[in-house]
DNA sequence: TTAATGATGGGCT
DNA sequence: GCCCATCATTAAA
């Protein structure tokens, strides 16, 4: 299987797009956790949504360094929610991985989530990073030598589904179509 | 079945 | 002090 490389050559939304049926891989204290990822959304420089529009701060700044970083931040005061960035130093955007489908250890993340079922598992961004045991502690490491990785096993999506994104309520911003999805 | 609400804390004006 | 890229639980219908 191979190791997946963000190309900061892609649009960010493409990113998005090319990022569903891939595995997401996470060498977690308790052991390795995986999934398909099934539900993504892009966040663009010009985009008052996205973290990075008010400038960098000690939170955002991986958004700013390079393409392949993982941006991990606290959301609501209880949940996490993760993101991989897509572009060279400067530019501040990112991808959120919003859903997927559990593959390795899926007793680990049903001993993070005792009570959710298979099917409820990591279906919402701050549902998988609690299942996986992703933390802001994480927040900046690459995709390529950290304890997240992307994973290519060639699986292709059938159909790619575009919709608004959740959660976004700025006028300027809500109606994209930047939210990706697959079944 | 859908709709309303409370939890809980960092970040920014 | 208010907002927030959320979710589980309760209430209503």
């Amino acid at each position: 299987m191979d190791l997946y490389r963000i190309n900061s050559q892609t649009p960010t939304l493409g990113v998005a797009k090319d990022l569903l049926g891939k595995i997401l891989w996470f060498d977690s204290p308790d052991g390795i956790v995986s999934g398909r990822i099934t539900e993504t959304e892009g966040y663009l420089s010009d985009d008052p949504a996205a973290h990075s529009y008010r400038g960098e701060t000690k939170r955002t700044a991986p958004m700013f360094r390079s393409a392949g970083l993982v941006y991990v931040y606290l959301i609501y005061g209880m949940y996490y929610c993760l993101n991989i960035t897509t572009r060279p130093e400067g530019e501040g955007e990112a991808v959120l991985i919003r859903s997927i489908e559990p593959l390795e250890g899926v007793e680990i993340m049903l001993k993070n989530r005792p009570k959710a079922d298979i099917s409820s598992l990591c279906n919402g961004p701050g549902k998988l990073c609690r299942a996986f045991g992703i933390t802001v502690e994480l927040s900046g490491l690459n995709i390529i030598n950290g304890a997240i990785r992307i994973y290519d096993d060639g699986y292709k999506p059938a159909t790619i589904t575009s919709s608004k994104r959740i959660g976004i309520t700025q006028d300027s911003a809500k109606d994209h179509l930047y939210r990706f999805t697959i079944d």
